[in-house]
DNA sequence: GGTTAAGCGAGACGGTACGTCGGGTCTTTTT
DNA sequence: AAAAAGACCCGACGTACCGTCTCGCTTAACC
């Protein structure tokens, strides 16, 4: 996961949560219905205190974990009250979950446009897609990400709303870059007309995050290849 | 995943968790040494407070979902004092662990004998992976299984030490089923010699679990048949 | 106490409250000094503020009692800025001293000139000192007046400042009332001429605020009406 | 107010309050009810934690006053969890309560036997209350009685229970001290026969009070004998 | 068969963190 | 410049559980 910026188009910081209800706008918009609850007013958001929060549950997490991390500690480490937090997040993994989609943001417009993240088309796809595997390999084993991704994975098997934040602001883009780059390969005849782009990228990426979950077996940049290897084989144009 | 009991031979009941380290004794064996820390004797434990600790456990995390299962409430539902869960396990997982081991054991014994547990071989390796993946993939829609199987999923990413116990005792008997049914095949001929089972099994169930960690398209008996499929024309005999 | 103006003279209304500092003037009238803290400008206040305000608090207190009102809640209800109430209060006490003042200005106001007050003098002192000690009864008992009256004595014991306001506001007034009708008496030589009015007055008032402040034993015009018998026989000319 | 030990016989120390309700059992004792609340087993209450409790609450009251004085503060002087406070006792002011009256139980059983606290009867009624009255005036001065006490008194103006126990506790016994001297007197002829004792107690206790709490005048020794004069006076025997 | 010692139900205890309320300050916009 | 609005930092609230620590009580195991 080479950090992806999380859509397709640059991302104009800050992107500042709606609400309380880390997602989408709920109240449809007619207006503060009679029991609408009162929302706060976005406009007059702290944006200091949204950016200290942010870092203060970063560090935190990378410090102690995520079990340790406590909202008092944030708000603490913050300088800020608690309430500041309960404002603007539901709950501790909605507050980490927008730090790392803020952090990820960051870093792809610090990496420079919106191109770092496509997967490159050299016209070798098994290549390609290794280079990319690799990086994932990396990414997963680099220690600063590898605590609140787990954390958030975590907590997304169990709570179904966020868990549906994660996927859609994490995983689904990055899945879709893949599934393009298989798609350009269809049509470029590198594999199988009949291939299931979709299907395909999941043979990939299944088993690399099985193995990351589970602690079954070490991730390496071999395994990465030979996934690659043995899928693109099996998507290999039929005679 | 129908269910296998965890390990090769019959497993006669009960099977006592030997000391507050859920995991093989930590003591030597050879007495308690001087700096030993006392550790019950299981000799004299209640099987009954075991049994009714287990039923609570997974009646709770059913009911409420594992964030709002406690401990105390553990022990007020089993009728149990909390000291006498403290004693026995480590954590409120690990009590959830053995629990669901132990419904898994009675389940596979109420099935009659291991044999359940393999993988049957009747010759056509599709046909045999698609029934027993059909079958996973049930298990995993059923919200009898799910709940408590996500909860340690999730704890288990989180906390190392229970994640290996949830891999070693549930996730690696049941891998090695399909490593076993493989090799088979490789001999068989049925699949190209230089197959290494190991991935091919990653290459089936890492994309299954893929999407019932997050969610992002059903699981369904048609998605098994096309991994099925899939997979083994990457690993057929290359002519 | 039949809702006395707090003063001998007509009081026009509004009397609004100088400053923050619930009382005298604290700036020596020179000017504001290099020192000064910034006072808010009193001939730019909102009068119609000030009327919601006490309008709010006198019905929170009835309503939901002193324990329960809070600042905000009154801004809420006044439909008024918490900064407003701050600007011109030093605490939530010091508003309802200051609303429960007006309250009894207006009665007094209502019920007409400030003859209403005083304590009449029909030439009988024991039916006079009765008439006026059983309308305090009465208005002890009055739910109206007494909570935000016990709310306001229960602060002005804690807190010396809000206590002496609200004696000097409330209090002495009303003794002093007592105290010119005494004195008249003992000019008429209804009692000894030794009497000191002050320790007469207390004696009077002293039983009736114990028995209301303790809740010992209820109080009635039978209770006023001995406590002006022994009092006035203990007074009586000594031969 | 000369300290005295609440009851007329010995008290047996300690005095466990019976449970969260600061008060007389609720439960008619006839087992528990349906609706019942479970109380905590008052037998396997902490004497230690309980002398710390009301130790750091006199302390903090004393330090800091009543206002400042929390329960997280007293919890945390104490060296005890909130919880063990809200176990036993409903609020903060009952903790105080019950901390006073253990100060007074111990400091009348150092001052040895009941006897201290009864009025002394030499004969001469008027030297007999002023040494008493005297006595009162002095404790009402004392910086460590009178912040304890007022917030006492304040708390019970407000909330009727709490006032309900401070005046069952601490003041009826010390008026009924009054009454049994007074009581006494008639018996001698020392009062006329038709004196009514409790209202000459409150002839006594009332103006004392009432200077005590409005802090209009100061409490001196020589009000405290223009008192007593001025109430003899009026209850001399009717010749 | 009586003693002893462990497990056990129960729950009080010192703590930590929760999520909420309100105090008093500050800032923005409106009147 | 005061006022309405409300976000902010902060402290305390009262609650829920944590994991530890006694209490009696029961129940073996060993005298």
């Amino acid at each position: 996961m080479p950090t992806p910026e999380p859509g397709p188009g640059p991302t104009p910081e800050p992107e500042p949560t709606p609400g309380p209800q880390s997602g989408p706008e709920p109240d449809g918009g007619t207006g503060p219905g009679p029991g609408a609850r009162t929302l706060p007013d976005a406009s007059r958001r702290s944006e200091r205190s949204r950016r200290a929060i942010f870092d203060a549950a970063l560090a935190l997490v990378t410090e102690n974990g995520y079990a340790k991390t406590t909202v008092e500690g944030i708000a603490a480490r913050a300088g800020v009250g608690k309430q500041t937090i309960y404002r603007w997040w539901p709950s501790r993994a909605a507050v980490l979950l927008d730090a790392f989609l803020d952090l990820q943001a960051r870093a792809a417009e610090a990496m420079g446009g919106d191109a770092g993240s496509e997967i490159p088309d050299t016209g070798d796809l098994a290549a390609d897609l290794k280079h990319v595997l690799r990086a994932t390999v990396d990414e997963m084993n680099a220690p600063a990400f590898e605590g609140p991704t787990r954390a958030l994975a975590a907590e997304g098997i169990t709570d179904p709303d966020l868990g549906a934040r994660f996927t859609e602001a994490l995983l689904e883009p990055q899945l879709q870059h893949y599934v393009r780059r298989i798609e350009a390969a269809r049509e470029a005849g590198d594999v199988d007309p009949g291939t299931d782009p979709r299907l395909a990228v999941e043979l990939l990426v299944g088993p690399l995050h099985h193995r990351w979950i589970h602690r079954t077996l070490p991730l390496t940049h071999a395994y990465a290849d030979a996934l690659v290897d043995h899928v693109l084989h099996g998507l290999a144009p039929r005679s």
